[in-house]
DNA sequence: GAAAATTGATTGTTCATTCAATCAATTTTT
DNA sequence: AAAAATTGATTGAATGAACAATCAATTTTC
């Protein structure tokens, strides 16, 4: 089917982008390597991106509507537990599915450009903003039922999403010493010393992290 | 002096590098351009550098010899006590020296490229194990010293450092809501989920880490 | 005035983008 | 349903701009 084709096309081609981005860089992804990844001429990705900043926008979008709707299904899916939410959310965010180093490098690329590219700057933000929103509320449900009434659920959310970020990075820097379980371990660690009655209990301690190999 | 003259031009144009990165980004950073923000010509950046790459890889070894002197010295003049130690670090990676756009945003530059790029990588890899080792010997004197037997050094370094290069990513996307005080707290407050007797007491708990504005 | 430092025009290369030509798929005509 | 006409997808060569790198000419330093 003809009307098939150009979205099928446009998934192919940011799916070749994203491959061109996390294996040769930024600063070596031109369109005729786009292309060539993708299996097609080097004019095609002009023909259904207009431009090369179109093609890269398109593909943070991409992105961005992945990552979004993976945490919140895995949101919904754990049912009206703020707790258990607040896993599911770890759980999401450094499980293969977001966090490997296809996905994760080109995160880390777009972050590098966002400082000088205001589209760019202005997605990474927005998602940035909806993550801290969501977990904040949930955040809050739990001070508000565990009566941790001078808690901060701002400053919380914030804390958590600068560990899940900075262990993304830790796949990127150093991949053969990364472990997904002591990361998600770090995570509920943070957790548990803001909410000790509601996390210390869900997995060992810090003391038993000790990397699997 | 005629012999001081390579090496002042040398910094001039890593210093001008940076600031290009930092202001266009890693995409737009040509050697015109930062002949152009060093007041310089666009020849001099290859008659003093030879290549383009051999540039980008002595301006990533200069940012990394700067963090690492940096944080040496907070040791060095933190004294014997390893909780003074690691608060030192903190207030280094979190201060205004080290954690400020400009040098953060060439940071995360760099570590996007750098899975592409092998130099770059081994060096990021090298600074992070360095900071580990580092931190890792300090966490472990407080083991030590404070009957933690069963805590593992490793992964509380780990732990940190996720935590320390997740607060600068914060920087960088959202730099408006970035409080620098309130992610130093965020760090003793992981600390304190690890050696309470230790870290509980330096600073207020998270409930009083309401951002300051 | 010799040596060193610096310039900027020039080189060949690579890039994004354009576009005329081709091809395959679909629709219309008979 | 076969043939003709039309549409839309795709190609790859062509274009001009931008690039890293080179180097002969010029200026500065001692």
């Amino acid at each position: 089917m003809r009307s098939d084709i150009k979205h099928l096309r446009r998934e192919q081609l940011i799916e070749a982008t994203i491959d061109t981005i996390a294996r040769y860089g930024f600063r070596k992804t031109t369109l005729r390597q786009v292309a060539k990844q993708a299996k097609l001429s080097q004019g095609i990705v002009s023909f259904y991106f207009k431009t090369k900043d179109g093609l890269l926008l398109e593909t943070l979008e991409f992105l961005a509507e992945e990552y979004e709707a993976s945490w919140r299904r895995a949101v919904a899916l754990s049912g009206p537990d703020p707790v258990a939410a607040l896993d599911a959310i770890i759980e999401t965010d450094l499980g293969h599915e977001v966090c490997n180093r296809r996905k994760v490098s080109v995160w880390v690329a777009f972050w590098g450009e966002s400082q000088s590219q205001p589209q760019f700057r202005r997605l990474c933000s927005k998602l940035s903003d909806d993550y801290l929103a969501q977990t904040r509320e949930i955040i809050s449900r739990i001070i508000d039922r565990g009566g941790y009434q001078r808690h901060d659920a701002d400053a919380i959310a914030h804390g958590l999403n600068a560990m899940v970020n900075g262990l993304w990075l830790d796949l990127m820097i150093d991949p053969k010493h990364f472990n997904r379980e002591a990361a998600k371990r770090a995570c509920r660690n943070y957790l548990a010393s803001v909410f000790p009655a509601e996390f210390a209990a869900i997995g060992p301690p810090v003391a038993a992290s000790r990397r699997a190999g």
